[in-house]
DNA sequence: ACCTGAACACCGTTCAAGT
DNA sequence: ACCTGAACACCGTTCAAGT
């Protein structure tokens, strides 16, 4: 305990003071590494050789340190430069960057589809998205409700992608969830039943493993390319 | 302290075990009520008059608590007759089931989004959307990718929808967001400045109230149109 | 089998005080 | 302005014990 002191007062002396970004980026840093649950304001405190309580002077409380963490994913997405391809292409480009943003953070895909996520951060990806489904020929309401369409599939997808069971070491619902998949009533899930081969653990709602250890690449590749093709209809 | 052991015996005397099955409805009304950050072991098992180990001994531990909450949201979708309609407008109906299904429970957006959600309560979803696609003509891989599409589009989406913001009563975040998007650089960004109007809270990114109290039906119609074109192009 | 009761090692957050 | 230090009211979870 005062041991604990002993070792922050070492690591931190002589330091500049705290900045919002700083706290901020070691948090991110955290996550990445000890997972959601890992990050506490006391442990990050003793991360950064500080006393809990002076993150609360940067941060606020909690809640607004998770959402700025989360925006910080969003700040990581490349935008490819633009005018110099079609619009379906750059669309494609895009949403495949924004799914590797994600999965360069994936213990913080729960927060970014769950969390309204306002930050200015965000700024250049509206703007780049917006401007491109005009060109595509997307004006006034329509284009707000295209430009959410896309947003929403893109991100939605990946977080339901990135999701995760309860309690990530132990496989034992695994296979016992294995178990009662294929001991399905095959009359009751006829349907099911034919396919459950290449269902098992390969599509949602039915695959124990998450797609950070089991990347579903073909299954978004298909979804971006049905995406752009119901687009393109609808301009018809 | 011994007051609440009274009450708590009052309240169930007389009364028969828990069920795993009771301790998860009872979990699923607290969190519409209350909130999922509310839902806590002792505070659940005040409610329930019991001891909050007395939990541990029917669901495990929190984590699995939530999953088994967060299944049940799933079987409360309603799945149309389906044989007499036309794939295309099944599909469309059990989009917009499960979209109802999920606001009637907003609290558990986020879990039902992050979390895996293997539950054999799932399985007659998974049974007529796999069944309909064969229909529609899909086989095979593609069978899979397609699903994958659809199950992600509408759940991943609707979980985006549903999200909130850091600190729901505080709304001081929100006209600060307010103000500084719309000071937003018009050269840097000039076709977000030109929709200004129609995106400021209505469109992802750029909102600060929730899908809660603000749905975005006309934009998740959209998408779902968007979908089932892009579907049926696939098909060709 | 099902639950009580006590205990442990944590949390987030507030507030006064230092510099 | 920025941080320490102590304190408060909670958590989830384990374990022994009761019936």
């Amino acid at each position: 305990m005062s041991e604990g002191n002993v070792r922050r007062r070492a690591t931190r002396a002589a330091r500049a003071p705290l900045s919002r970004a700083e706290v901020v980026e070691v948090a991110l840093r955290y996550v990445d590494e000890h997972g959601l649950d890992a990050l506490t304001m006391r442990a990050l405190a003793t991360q950064m050789g500080v006393y809990p309580t002076a993150l609360y002077w940067h941060m606020g409380d909690k809640a607004q340190l998770v959402a700025a963490v989360s925006a910080k994913v969003l700040e990581d997405i490349v935008l490819p430069s633009g005018h110099d391809m079609r619009w379906d292409d750059w669309l494609s480009t895009v949403a495949l960057s924004c799914r590797d943003a994600m999965r360069r953070h994936p213990n913080l895909a729960p927060v970014i589809g769950s969390q309204l996520a306002v930050t200015t951060t965000a700024l250049p990806l509206v703007e780049r998205v917006i401007d491109v489904l005009e060109r595509a020929g997307f004006t006034g309401q329509t284009l707000i409700e295209v430009y959410n369409t896309v947003i929403g599939f893109v991100l939605g997808w990946v977080t339901l992608e990135l999701s995760q069971g309860p309690a990530e070491g132990n496989d034992e619902w695994q296979q016992e969830y294995e178990a009662q998949l294929r001991s399905a009533n095959p009359t009751a899930y006829p349907a099911l039943t034919r396919n459950l081969d290449l269902l098992a653990n390969n599509a949602f709602l039915v695959r124990w493993d998450s797609g950070r250890d089991r990347p579903m690449d073909l299954s978004f590749e298909t979804a971006l390319d049905v995406l752009i093709r119901g687009l393109r209809a609808k301009r018809e």
